[in-house]
DNA sequence: TCTATTGTGGATAATGAGTATCCATGTTAT
DNA sequence: ATAACATGGATACTCATTATCCACAATAGA
């Protein structure tokens, strides 16, 4: 039970977008590259990232991908869930209905929804909204504070000739 | 990214054990019919809870099985970690490794662990600690509370008669 | 307008985890 | 001894994820 892969490749796709200059795009192919990875691949991811309001596109020459909204807007959440989806971590498929105390409905006549339901959702909604907390930004300011000056100016440079 | 459907096998198979009188067991084959499931593939949900120490095996005739300890001593987190797993939501698989700032080390020095990887595991520990809080006998008492007499008398005969 | 560049989406395959069953084996009360 | 019970290996089926190829649409610049 872990987050696809996907996940990994969107943070740190969207990490490097973070130091585009305003109104410049990055293609699919230089950041396909920079993982390592097929372009048609990372596109499926980024056509997620794009439905989910993170990211937006420019088609043509000289398109691709920016930011669709600040950095500081984008949380850990925001990616997490465009990659994964809104699904619940335990999704009650309702095992009772089926067992043996059914026959007599009189007799089985829990409450819905399951408490074993609610009590893992409250439990993940903790989680959630911590990770609601974090930004995009904040990631790349805190990382970038312990980066050398020559990886920041190589990054810098990368990200002009893209 | 869902828990497995053993995960509520386990939650209501065990609800049920709560109520087994001292030192009385009960079958695989009993829970498996109540479910709806075979016992050979039940089997392997409760050899999970047993190495986990949730439950006890008594093997041989009359034998089966009971909580291995006291239901306020078992958490929700135990149960799912005991079909789970101990991984983690996010395991970073250092894409990292591969992008092309490596090939020159002495730009590419990144702190491990990674900061991204840190973040998701704080938050998911904060779900985890809520489902520690939370016993199998607290559901017990939350949930016998609200079923009528007949229905706890139902379940007292029938786990008398397996 | 033509063309090279770039994102979009469908089709498809490979992989791997989860779901599920059957059967052989070991243990134990009667 | 035997019937009742758990255990573990082998196997197959299903399904989401991972991954790729290709055809198509959009667009900047020659």
């Amino acid at each position: 039970m872990q987050f696809s892969i996907g996940v990994e490749y969107a943070f740190h796709s969207l990490f490097y977008m973070v130091d585009l200059p305003e109104h410049k795009t990055i293609g699919i192919k230089d950041i396909a590259k920079l993982h390592g990875i097929t372009v048609t691949y990372l596109s499926k991811i980024f056509s997620k990232l794009r439905k989910a309001g993170i990211v937006r596109s420019i088609a043509g020459v000289n398109g691709g991908y920016e930011l669709a909204k600040g950095a500081e807007n984008i949380s850990f959440w925001d990616i997490i869930e465009a990659i994964e989806g809104t699904s619940r971590l335990f999704h009650c498929i309702e095992i009772r209905k089926k067992n043996i105390f059914v026959n007599d409905p009189s007799i089985f006549t829990d409450k819905c929804p399951c408490l074993i339901k609610v009590v893992i959702q409250e439990a993940e909604d903790l989680m959630r909204n911590q990770l609601k907390m974090k930004s995009l930004r904040w990631l790349h300011d805190q990382v970038h504070k312990d980066f050398s000056v020559e990886k920041r100016k190589a990054i810098a440079d990368w990200l002009k000739d893209v």
